[in-house]
DNA sequence: AAGACTGACAACCGCATCGAA
DNA sequence: TTTCGATGCGGTTGTCAGTCT
């Protein structure tokens, strides 16, 4: 007798979402905020299990991802993170804020192994590939396998001891000379990282989101939106939305070098990801917006544009 | 031009884990 | 303490656009 499925199967649709089911999906999690899963497709009117739905939000939905390729900051961090914690993407990706372990995953799967091969590097052990000694490769396996066991091992001993100690499971760590610290299994990578900063939680550790609490950044002044037709307009375009009321607030000023904006942040939201949002939550206004002639769109050559499959390239 | 092949990534599946009853 | 439902996680598969022949 195997285990339940999560859901009822029957009548159940599959496959790619439809923009008409990410607008039901964002307008439910908008109004209700993120809870029990199970119940999300049937009070969204979808046709989805849980599952589906939550991998959804949290992989292409969520406000506060980033899109597009990792930049070469955030792959090197990927390869060190792997070469410390394994195959454990959730983990990685919690380091690397507005990334999801899916989109990690499979970075690492088409581009980053390739390219450690390439370097002559292991991707599995993180050691120079032996090219004389082939049958040495299951012996290193296993010790890579070993030494992440007992890795692990002294995590969890570390665990305890920070537990029972804190401050010297710290100035443990503060002793070691590495780019990356790892304090209670969290590698601070970087201790001016806003994501590492506002409120204490990255990427992958988003709170249950309430209406409530879902700040939108300052409408952006000029350039940070990259849609800039849909973003000239976005907060009127919200007001025509029968969505939750957001708060305008300017939280978090964050100066960036490049252009000198200053703007919102609060969980990741920026201006382009509003921007996003913003063509995504009103697909009434799909034409009218004429978001395909946006520069957005250019940067997804992949995407079908057509309006089922519109809202992948809009991430 | 068309079919085959390849690469990238979205989505699914099943097991693991957690927490409430 | 046990059971069970909900969610998280990692591996795998499916789909589709781009490239090659």
């Amino acid at each position: 007798m195997g285990r339940q499925p999560c859901c009822d199967k029957v009548g159940l649709k599959k496959g790619p979402w439809t923009a008409e089911e990410d607008r039901k999906l964002i307008n439910f999690i908008l109004t209700n905020g993120q809870c029990c899963w199970r119940a999300v497709p049937k009070l969204a009117g979808l046709l989805r299990c849980g599952k589906s739905c939550r991998l959804r939000w949290t992989n292409y939905l969520r406000p506060d991802l980033k899109r597009g390729l990792l930049s070469e900051q955030e792959e090197q961090l990927v390869i060190d993170l792997h070469a410390q914690l394994g195959n454990r993407w959730s983990k990685i990706a919690s380091h690397l804020p507005g990334r999801t372990d899916n989109e990690i995953k499979n970075h690492w799967n088409t581009h980053i192994k390739k390219k450690l091969k390439k370097m002559g590097i292991d991707p599995l052990t993180h050691k120079p590939i032996s090219t004389t000694n082939d049958e040495a490769q299951p012996q290193q396996q296993k010790q890579h396998q070993l030494a992440q066991d007992q890795q692990e091992q002294q995590e969890q001993e570390q665990h305890q001891s920070f537990q029972t100690n804190p401050k010297s499971e710290i100035d443990q760590k503060e002793e070691s000379d590495t780019s990356t610290t790892i304090i209670e299994d969290k590698i601070i990578t970087n201790p001016l990282d806003p994501m590492e900063l506002i409120n204490g939680f990255c990427t992958d550790e988003v709170p249950m989101i309430e209406p409530l609490e879902i700040l939108i950044p300052c409408a952006p002044s000029s350039s940070t939106c990259s849609s800039s037709s849909s973003s000239s307009n976005s907060s009127n375009f919200l007001e025509d939305l029968k969505l939750p009321d957001f708060e305008w607030s300017c939280t978090f000023d964050c100066n960036d070098s490049s252009n000198n904006n200053s703007c919102s942040r609060n969980m990741g939201w920026d201006g382009t990801d509003f921007c996003n949002w913003d063509l995504l939550i009103n697909e009434e206004d799909f034409d009218k917006k004429q978001i395909f002639d946006t520069p957005l769109i250019n940067q997804y050559p992949r995407m079908v544009m057509d309006q089922e499959s519109w809202a992948y390239g809009l991430f």
